[in-house]
DNA sequence: CTCTGTCATTCAATCGATTTGGCACCACAA
DNA sequence: TTGTGGTGCCAAATCGATTGAATGACAGAG
């Protein structure tokens, strides 16, 4: 079934029907109807491959995250990314295509990403410094959001949370309480979100005229095990609160001092980021900071649409506030339980 | 940049260069190199558009999953099978194109998904018992792998894992351990896999000639608060273990012992199902069922990239094994912690 | 009755690849 | 030299839609 016969049924010619799905003004109205009683009748769909081809465009946008071979891939995070942005393209009437670009295949996937025909346009959720993607986007002529910010000087849109302020609000409100020897366990210090949150670390440290101690900034790698590892190397320095960079590696850090008989939050205070869905179940329930994934993939996906159907606007850059969540852990005594919960 | 100016740069034909682009025998080698070395020095890339239209095939798969109002969208579990399923076509260089439907925009996805063009197979992850995606499917001649077993009769492929025995081996663990009044949470019954878990639950009491008792089987919704719910209601009838169809609801079940001040497992015994990350993390540890969910995405993959290849052949059916793993809320002691880490 | 302008519709070209049928060429045997 | 078979390549048609230019119908003005 194609425009064609659709034309010959209802006795008009193939580039009527295409007016007719692509809403043109210039057909009348009793045409339209009979065209479109027609496609009902035979229940006719028209050929996507046939329509990019002639129209230039896909109705597809593609969304990329880097897949790392040895760190976890973290789950939580990406299935609300996703959940945003699909939301987003459903809205629209968009298709998603997902790439999870294993290293292996690296070469060969931004080939076939940046050939025409596939997409219209990227989303691309990597956070390493230099991505080779990002470089080969600015070069083809494929419009694109990144989800977290890139180096300063490039010239492209992106979608990020505040990384920096997240933390910085985590540590102040550890300082406030008390606490002197605070400590943190990093990301890998190759993501921009991982130095920005050690940033933020220094910054409220800073602010507050408190030592800056080397002895107790340790770089993790992000997973619940590199987590588990950074804190036994913490533990001998006797830190009395820990700020570790994601819940993941909290959860590790967790698992040490609990080991060690360490009392939380009397002897230690722990503060991660991201609020995975975990966090409310650990002991303590974990204070972390959250930030608003799902509402920064519909974001990125709306901003590709935007950008997609005009192409020349200026690059737009957009920084989404993340907010501490207090529970047990970090030694605030809440007046009601429910109060941290969701 | 396309075939023609290819063809002229390299001194053939544009029939030519398709046949290079396919690995087609009839090009003689020198001629195969000299088009080669042209398409890397001008960085050609064949239009993927044109490509489906012209060869009536996208190389994309499609990936439909059910994204229910209410209910919490299964994050670990999607992620893994999304993993499993973009490793398959990496390697066979296909892309993913990824639906998540809302019960709102339903109808308009299913057009679209079996329209033509867009993708040339489709995997559905939905586990309701009758779905109309499915009905639409198989009205069209779109091949299709479904991730879970349908309705005895449909003949169609599915990858599915042994609920129905993993449930069972789970519930013939606590019989052995001596539980005697064994209770079940079950997940939302308009779910086939939710259906098969319970059955496993019945067949291992009955194998067992234990009583069977209404009271002790309670229907949730899949949800952490549902799990909540439901073993507050439990709770009254008196319990020595608990099998709860998903981790999810464990968690919330586990919640509910933990503050009505049961031990766990002296007192109450439980036994989850998926292992779920989180599984290793709570107090205790919890025993559950793993699923290779994973894999199970692979393998699906796979099975309709082979479907596609050869439309003729007949439905497969494929059910992977889940496996019994033993942590502390059994009331199963081990000889070493490690031996139930991952 | 002719001319002009507007609006709806059709014609023909186009998008970029694949596919089919056939031609030219070569090697080899008769 | 002629016939035969196979290989390597090309011209033209095809896939199913869109797009801009051209055409037709029709109404109102002169």
């Amino acid at each position: 079934m194609n425009v064609k016969q659709i034309a010959k049924l209802s006795g008009v010619s193939a580039p009527t029907v295409s007016r007719v799905l692509n809403n043109h003004p210039d057909v009348r109205e009793a045409t339209r109807q009979r065209v479109l009683a027609v496609m009902q009748q035979t229940n006719y769909q028209p050929n996507a491959a046939a329509r990019s081809l002639a129209a230039g465009q896909t109705n597809v946008l593609g969304l990329v995250v880097w897949r790392e071979p040895d760190t976890i891939f973290n789950e939580a995070y990406f299935s609300r990314l996703l959940l945003g942005i699909s939301s987003a393209c459903n809205a629209r009437d968009r298709a998603v295509m997902l790439w999870l670009v294993e290293p292996k295949h690296e070469q060969r996937m931004i080939q076939k990403i940046t050939a025409g025909g596939l997409v219209d346009g990227v989303i691309i959720s990597t956070m390493r410094l230099a991505d080779p993607l990002t470089a080969a986007l600015q070069a083809s002529r494929i419009p694109f959001i990144q989800i977290g910010r890139h180096a300063a000087g490039v010239q492209a849109s992106y979608v990020d949370v505040e990384n920096l302020n997240g933390a910085r609000e985590a540590v102040m409100h550890l300082l406030r309480l008390g606490r002197r020897r605070i400590a943190t366990i990093t990301g890998p210090l190759n993501m921009i979100s991982s130095l920005d949150r050690r940033d933020g670390y220094l910054a409220a440290l800073t602010e507050r005229k408190a030592p800056i101690n080397s002895a107790l900034m340790i770089e993790g790698d992000g997973s619940e095990t590199g987590g588990y590892l950074a804190m036994q190397l913490l533990l001998p320095h006797q830190p009395d609160a820990v700020f570790v960079a994601n819940d993941q590696m909290a959860l590790g850090a967790l698992r040490v001092l609990t080991e060690a008989g360490r009392r939380m939050p009397e002897d230690v205070a722990l503060i991660g980021f991201d609020d995975l869905p975990f966090a409310l179940q650990t002991t303590p329930p974990l204070t972390t900071v959250r930030q608003p994934i799902m509402q920064a993939g519909a974001l990125a996906a709306e901003m590709l649409m935007e950008l997609i159907d005009n192409p020349a606007s200026p690059p737009k850059r957009v920084v989404l506030p993340a907010e501490l969540v207090i529970r047990h852990s970090c030694g605030f005594r809440l007046q009601t339980a429910r109060s941290s919960t969701r």
